[in-house]
DNA sequence: GTCTATATTCCGATAGAC
DNA sequence: GTCTATCGGAATATAGAC
């Protein structure tokens, strides 16, 4: 992410005041006193409070998006590309210091301020559920309804950014395995595969920290 | 829950405005004009804003945790208690005109005038802990960490409780099943049993209903 | 780029008439 | 039990000095 170390400050002490108070409870006093700014200074930066939100989910969006494409180019089963997608997805809550996934089902993108940001999420979401599609279609996956999948998804990744912001001593570092295992022992026909796949996502993400 | 017909309409909106928008994004002037009243008259029936929240979770909380006692008190598997106390507490959504279930992780409870609530929030979630636990011990469950799974219950319900309050046309009825179903795969040891402990389930449910 | 000072709007809550 | 009128405070955002 680009800007001054000031902005990006901004970036990151809001992403965490959303996730602990939402956005609404968080006020544009309270990201400049974590900043160690005065509050009319953010102002300098960012045109308005929905600017600061809007920037970090277009961020994530972008990246998470890039994650969907990176696993469904992968020449494999459906169940490896959709384990990759949510190992790889949900770990970049580790390597990011800020992280605004939670919010994809948020009402706050009601607001018509939001507008651009609503209908990408949306785009996101049609895919994903196409992914769990197309894994019920091979066999692979039970006739589970793609729709609840989307939404479960949805809602383990806000409980996961909630726990990081909430409690210091989560152990975030095991969340995202746990969350794809997890999801996909729920979907899979034949569980015993589990192992495999989960090899393969394990694998692959170090292949893609080494390159 | 006792009251005055304009304080039953005061929680039935709050709870909606509440689960679309977030309770700070919504207004005491919100309120009023879905129940058809001046902002005011609110303080009749409300001696402050957060009582109307304080309410609606503590109605709540009182069901969940006869929810679970009444699972516990089961002469049965482990499974079929926790797999009951999945769908009966996530169908009560539909019997309730308003629930606050999916506030249970909201940072709003860390205000100290929600204390009494986190305090009581803290003890459901070690008791749901405990259930998962003694599946656990039992060789029921896999090696699953207790916290994720109540972490993930909580995010289900919390999403589950956006889809009812944002998406009109939204498949309700099938989702307290599709819930319980969708965790009990996840943790089954042996995933086989689904069919007869959901079944199981059904017929209580059924029992329930009937007196 | 950050500051002080302040405009403006909005929110929760109270007072008192009916 | 609901209303009108309004208070006090807090929120977002702007103006202009440094």
């Amino acid at each position: 992410m680009t800007g001054s170390r000031t902005r990006q400050q901004i970036l990151l002490h809001a992403a965490r005041l959303f996730g602990r108070h939402g956005y609404y409870g968080t006020t544009t006093r309270d990201i400049a006193d974590a900043v160690g700014i005065r509050q009319p200074s953010l102002f300098y930066h960012f045109s308005a409070k929905h600017q600061i939100l809007a920037e970090l989910v277009d961020a994530d969006l972008r990246q998470t998006m890039g994650r969907l494409a990176q696993a469904e180019s992968f020449d494999t089963s459906w169940a490896e590309r959709f384990h990759f997608f949510l190992a790889a997805s949900s770990r970049d809550y580790l390597t990011l210091p800020y992280d605004a996934r939670g919010y994809y089902s948020d009402a706050i993108f009601t607001e018509p301020e939001f507008q651009d940001q609503r209908l990408e999420i949306e785009r996101f979401h049609k895919r994903t559920q196409q992914l769990v599609s197309a894994g019920v279609d091979a066999g692979e996956f039970l006739g589970v309804d793609p729709v609840f999948i989307q939404r479960a998804i949805t809602g383990l990744q806000f409980e996961g950014m909630r726990e990081r912001e909430t409690n210091a001593t989560a152990p975030v570092s095991e969340r995202p395995l746990q969350l794809s295992d997890f999801i996909l022992r729920a979907v899979l026909s034949d569980p015993a595969r589990l192992g495999a796949v989960r090899a393969a996502t394990e694998s692959r993400l170090d292949a893609v920290d080494r390159g």
